[in-house]
DNA sequence: TATATTTGCAACCAAAAGGTTTCATAATTT
DNA sequence: AAATTATGAAACCTTTTGGTTGCAAATATA
């Protein structure tokens, strides 16, 4: 069973019940009351994320209090930003393109 | 069918074809030489980046060059990086929680 | 103590995901 | 023209996902 980060953010309902506790802590009905699918279902999204560490569980009482870790994400951010130089220089060179054009139109334009 | 870039680079081999083609354009072939399953099986995970539009592909006679539109991963960094705020403030909060406890700890805890 | 609440989890289901093989088609080579 | 290459896509299969209902257990309340 594949359980990382990526798979985690990948649903939804999940990204969602992350901002829901990002704020603050919520027992597991509160957190059902936002959707309309079941008890059940929400509790394997929670322990889904609670699985790949993006929030921790903690007892108290007969409740279940859900804490964001949500620092897990850095993992999803280092992800991303080793790639962000690719598409800035894309557009970089994209930019050159356009300026090159540019300068071809002040000659109105390429004959044939 | 959901289809979207979460769900997109859920995927590790998705991830890895993302990383191939960053730095320069691949036909089908080329990118399923390094994975060990089928043509078809690459082919449609590059289908499920091209409609989310994490990809490009441009014929090319008769071969289909993949080019990264990395920059679709705005998306994903702009939805993470809305919870920094909340894992840099929490560790703040560490940080005072622990300083508070330390200076409990000098008047040797609470009675009762 | 009897009743409510809050949860964990098993059993079961339909749909989606990820893979395979096979065949058709279009472009390139020989 | 014939053979080869690169790809699109259908048909099929197994596993994973996301959901449900139902029941037991633990904690709180009346």
């Amino acid at each position: 069973m594949r359980r990382d980060v990526f798979q985690a953010i990948a649903d939804p309902t999940r990204r969602e019940i992350l901002g829901m506790i990002a704020h603050k802590s919520l027992n597991i009905n509160s957190v059902t009351e936002n959707f309309d699918v079941s008890r059940a279902a929400i509790y394997k999204h929670m322990k889904i994320l609670a699985e790949c560490g993006l929030l921790e569980i903690k007892q108290q009482g007969r409740e279940r209090f859900c804490e964001g870790r949500l620092e897990k994400l850095n993992e999803v951010s280092d992800w991303v930003e080793q790639y962000r130089q690719f598409w800035e220089a894309r557009f970089d060179s994209l930019d050159n393109y356009l300026k090159e054009l540019q300068s071809k139109n002040k000659k109105h334009g390429r004959k044939k």
